[in-house]
DNA sequence: TTGTAAGCGTTATCAT
DNA sequence: ATGATAACGCTTACAA
């Protein structure tokens, strides 16, 4: 009893066998008498005896803990994300040890640290808004330490990365705005730096290529942040006032989408009769706005399963870096909803 | 090199020191001469030498680790409050390790289990929608683990807790819609065995007592998943064909009261000329609707900063369970947004 | 069928 | 100024 947990030794002393003999007799080895087996176990119900996982890890070297490194909790995507983490690994007998970023590549080289301090057995990744040296993931590839980018993933040689078509949710989304009648539409795009800002903007890109529409270099707007705020802000500035202005916008994702529909309301237009709107993501709210936001949703459910799943089998070397389709693309469906459909 | 890491015994080897010498140079112990420091230092940073927490963990008996059980992390509440409790966390050298329960109560049980075997230094929690039983937090009371409830509080004897003051949330919520003129107010409660629910509640009845309005018992709907489909069909039932129908709405929460206006806007009605509206908790979203929803806002971020500082405290012995004012209550605050001003 | 002892990485205690 | 050793809780050859 004492302070703090029984251990195997509490339960060799007061029994008088030895450790080993309570070790093996716990998980049932053979060659240990049945009357010993009944004892131990009983005795170790009585003092609720729980395995040290501590001292597990540093025998076996081994922790049963996978890292996941994420920019913000508060993104709708990176929470389902979790969330089929957590699933698959709970399910295989693995924690969970989460780490925001904010958007921050300082905390995101702290937090691979102190991951490789616990010794976790391997890590998710999508990294922050900021990071465009990759030096703390590529020693950690060097050394063969498990890793699996998804969403958000690396220029870098052997990763293994679990992404959505964004090229073609894209596309889809934008080729969906042709068919509706729009014709000159702007795209209110991510953080340059990441490779799916890159995608999504191509898809746009070509949709309106495919359709024989040139596109206007004006009609490309970044919004680093991706914030409602600054979503706002561009949007009036952009439609104020404009004689010539665009009739649809395909943003970057849903949060900039709700942003420029709040302006565009402000400014007396209708939606989506004066302006067609597409997002991007399917968040929560998506369908509950008004009108309810046309998007493209990504199963990030699927995609935390999907990464989970590759990182066991790395960890379990059932597979290697090698051996992998380094890519693994799944699927977007496009959402219509009323934001995008003239009537 | 080799495989893993380098240990405190690879630099000794090489420099033909002991262990400890090694040891007490990387922490600038006295009595280690400047020449071995700097020789043990220089080293150890070719090696990539990283301290092995798990070995510390067993060493010192303590993780640095403190775990966090949430119902959900989509909920944007919760996923507000996993921010402050990293920030508190990372700064005082802490990780963080999470388990969703999925308002699950056998997950929340093995997630406690899982916790204790990892020996984490203390644990925040916000227990499951179905969790009525609570012996396996007492178990952890009773042997004076570190714990501290927040938002969801059990009904138990010597508990730290953090909550905002839902009453009074509720009661300014509810005054304000009286004061806009509203009169026949029902309230889409939460689920019943939740103390946060029969809070808000009270403060409902009470802002109508204290007006001088009888709440009838109808105007009490109970919610007990809180989805915007529930809520959309309960709703939709009692305002259809409804000659007497109210003329204002409280919602335990804001998804609760998003579905109950898209089901409004399906009948014709008007928010708020019709009905008017007051939620809870200030989603991200609320602010984007259309009306854009007067909420009662929870500072999450908040919570999670002094749940964490408190578990800290506790885990440090700087203070114990009975010296501490067992409820923290931080205050909420009224957003009047449209939904609720009669014009 | 059971016991002994070494070892996982680190540090605290006691020597030297 | 440095070294040897034991200990944290557990598993696993190897012995008996």
């Amino acid at each position: 009893m004492k302070s703090g947990q029984a251990t195997i030794k509490d339960i060799a002393r007061e029994l008088n066998v030895s450790t080993s003999t309570v070790s093996r007799a716990l998980k049932d080895y053979p060659g240990i008498s049945d009357e010993t087996k009944r004892k131990v176990k009983e005795l170790a119900d009585k003092l609720h005896y729980r395995p040290n996982a501590v001292a597990l890890s540093l025998r076996k070297s081994k922790s049963f803990t996978i890292g996941v490194i994420i920019p913000e909790v508060v993104h709708f995507f990176f929470s389902t994300v979790i969330s089929g983490v957590e699933e698959v690994a709970f399910a295989n007998g693995y924690n969970v040890i989460l780490c925001q970023t904010n958007e921050k590549f300082s905390r995101e080289r702290s937090s691979v640290e102190t991951m490789l301090s616990n010794q976790i057995d391997g890590v998710l990744v999508s990294f922050s808004r900021e990071t465009t040296n990759f030096d703390h993931f590529k020693k950690m590839i060097d050394r063969e330490f498990p890793i699996v980018f998804f969403d958000r993933i690396p220029d870098l040689e052997n990763t293994i990365n679990v992404t959505v078509n964004d090229y073609q949710g894209a596309y889809n989304a934008v080729k969906h705005l042709i068919d509706q009648g729009f014709k000159k539409i702007v795209h209110l795009s991510g953080p340059d730096n990441l490779a799916i800002s890159k995608q999504r903007k191509e898809g746009y890109l070509d949709a309106l290529k495919d359709s024989g529409i040139v596109a206007k270099p004006e009609w490309i707007l970044e919004c680093p942040y991706g914030t409602e705020k600054e979503s706002i802000s561009i949007t009036t500035a952009l439609f104020k006032n404009n004689e010539n202005r665009p009739d649809a916008i395909f943003a970057h994702h849903d949060i900039v989408a709700a942003g420029a529909m709040m302006a565009l309301k402000s400014l007396g237009l209708k939606i989506p009769e004066d302006v067609g709107v597409v997002g991007f993501s399917n968040w929560q709210f998506s369908s509950m706005i008004d009108p309810p936001l046309s998007t493209v949703s990504q199963p990030g459910f699927q995609i935390g399963e999907t990464a989970t799943k590759i990182l066991l089998d790395l960890i379990h070397k059932k597979t290697n870096m090698e051996s992998i389709s380094q890519n693994i693309v799944l699927d977007t469906e496009l959402l219509i909803r009323k934001s995008s459909v003239k009537v």
